[in-house]
DNA sequence: TCACCATATCGGCTACATCCGATATGTAGA
DNA sequence: TCTACATATCGGATGTAGCCGATATGGTGA
C-alpha cells in the first residue's frame, strides 16, 4: 500500500533521471554491472552505480539514500558493503496507485 | 508512445504535488470544480484551479504550462479562456511505460 | 594497533523550482 | 473605441536540488 505522502516522495525520487536510470540498471545486474565480489543476487554495491555512471562518491551516495528514503530500493550491509536492491512490491504498488489515482 | 526525454520530462513534471493534484482534480471535474459558464465537457478554465488551490494567478499558470508541455494535458482555446483537459492516451501510455521500464 | 577500503555526511557552490506582483496580450461587450 | 476580463509572461525573492572535495564512520586484515 502506498500512501499519498509515499507518492509525492516516491516521484519526487523519479524526478531525477540518474536515480531512475539506477534503478533500470538493477533490473538487469549481469548487463550492467561489472562481477563483484559478492554474488550480483545480493544486490549491487555502491562502487558499481559509481563506476557505471561516472558522478563522485558522495553524489552517487545521495542519489541511493534518496532511493531509498522513498522505499524503492532497500540495503543489505555485510562488512564494509552497502548492497542495494529494488523493492519490487514498493515498486509494484507505487506502479498500481498511479493507474487508480493520476 | 513514450520517448525516454518524455518520460523524464513527465516524471519533472509530476514531481510537485500540486500538479499532480491538478491531473487528480480533473478526472471527476463535477466534484472538484463548480460549474463554469461552458459546459466541464469542455475542460477545465485555469481560473478553476486558482479558486482550488488558492495560489496566484501567474503561479497557476505556470503549473499548467508544464503540465502541457509534459503531454498530460491538453487545451481548447475559446474566445478569452483556455480550457484545459486531460490527455487520457498520454497518461496511460506514460503508465504502461512505467511498468514495463522501470 | 595501524593502514586501508567502502560508504556516509558535511560545507560550499551553482543551477533550477516555486512563488509573487506587475505587466503584456488578446477577447468580449458596451 | 474603451473598459473589463482571462490568461500568459516577466523580474525578483527565496528555497531546494545536484554536484564536488574533504572529512567522518566503521569494517578488514596485517
Amino acid at each position: 500500500m502506498v500512501t499519498m505522502m509515499d507518492k509525492t516522495e516516491i516521484l519526487k525520487a523519479l524526478s531525477n533521471p540518474l536515480r531512475v536510470e539506477f534503478l533500470e540498471w538493477m533490473r538487469q545486474p549481469e548487463e550492467n554491472f561489472s562481477s563483484q565480489a559478492h554474488p550480483l543476487e545480493m544486490g549491487i554495491c555502491a562502487q558499481q552505480f559509481e563506476r557505471r555512471c561516472g558522478l563522485s562518491q558522495s553524489t552517487v551516495s545521495g542519489h541511493l539514500a534518496t532511493l531509498e528514503k522513498a522505499g524503492l530500493v532497500s540495503t543489505t550491509k555485510v562488512g564494509q558493503w552497502t548492497f542495494y536492491h529494488r523493492n519490487e512490491d514498493a515498486i509494484r504498488d507505487f506502479i498500481e496507485t498511479l493507474k487508480t489515482s493520476l
